[in-house]
DNA sequence: ATTTATTTTCAAAAAGTTTTGAAAATTCGA
DNA sequence: TCGAATTTTCAAAACTTTTTGAAAATAAAT
């Protein structure tokens, strides 16, 4: 297999992986395309590569940017923003449960907080197996 | 907070929850519904707890199954079906990580070993990052 | 064998999400 | 300050996924 059919292979698949993981298929794309690319990329190379409009690769690249696995790179004597991937995987990993921990499970655990609280009778085998359901999931928190 | 209201809380955030997770809704809170229920419950109880149609119901149920999270339980006497989850958190977590790797992971890997093998000189830069970026990935699986 | 209860299927509709592209805003150099 | 390059925004369109509901299939009782 050659390196191009490769590289679109592997960006393909990443994409619809990433779908499976909250994560929109272009979003995943341009992370496949930077992780693999030796060089920082501009907005332009990544629409060329992709073929995706300008408004989506911009939002897309800002997203990755806030989830702290993309870095802006200004190359001096340049006008163009270079974006490149954090390469190390281990890091990646790392980041991505970090961000995911913050965005949905504390808001998750903060609710469960306030569920335990639920009033009545704990004999009432309803109660119990709400009250038991929710401390048992809060424990994995 | 009375139970009802607690109830109608925690399935419709663990609702919202799985849509972040590739989980659709329906699955998700028919999930929680039934893993805060003492008894086991009908596709009708489901249906009017939840106010969706037969169909999706059904077919929610069915996915429930085959990932292993809910079993149909056929009381003694009655015809209806009733399902039941399971209620050990560590298993259902355990349940949905195997399930998730047989799914997701196992073929992305498959398809990284035919990846590696590109065509191509390892000093081009271009082709190290990519045989790099696919070798460090498969040693997360 | 027929009726009735129950479950399953699936095409079409509804809802939700992503993408486009053109206009607005911003940035930088002359 | 002005003009060109670049980035950002966002309403509308395209696409994707989910949901509905009625019909078909199945299972059980009489």
């Amino acid at each position: 297999m050659k390196l191009h059919e490769g590289k679109q292979q592997f960006i393909s698949s990443w994409g619809a992986f990433g779908t499976h993981w909250g994560i929109n298929r272009t979003m995943a794309q341009i992370h496949a395309l930077l992780l693999v690319s030796p060089d920082p990329l501009t907005q332009d190379d990544i629409m060329d590569e992709l073929d995706i409009s300008r408004g989506n690769t911009n939002m897309n690249i800002r997203e990755l940017i806030n989830w702290g696995l993309v870095e802006r790179v200004l190359l001096p004597g340049e006008r163009k923003e270079y974006f490149s991937a954090e390469k190390d995987i281990w890091k990646v990993v790392k980041q991505i449960v970090k961000e995911r921990k913050k965005r949905e499970l504390e808001p998750m655990l903060q609710l469960l907080d306030k569920l335990e609280a639920v009033e009545g009778d704990k004999k009432d085998k309803h109660v119990k197996t709400f009250v038991d359901t929710i401390s048992s999931i809060k424990k994995l928190g």
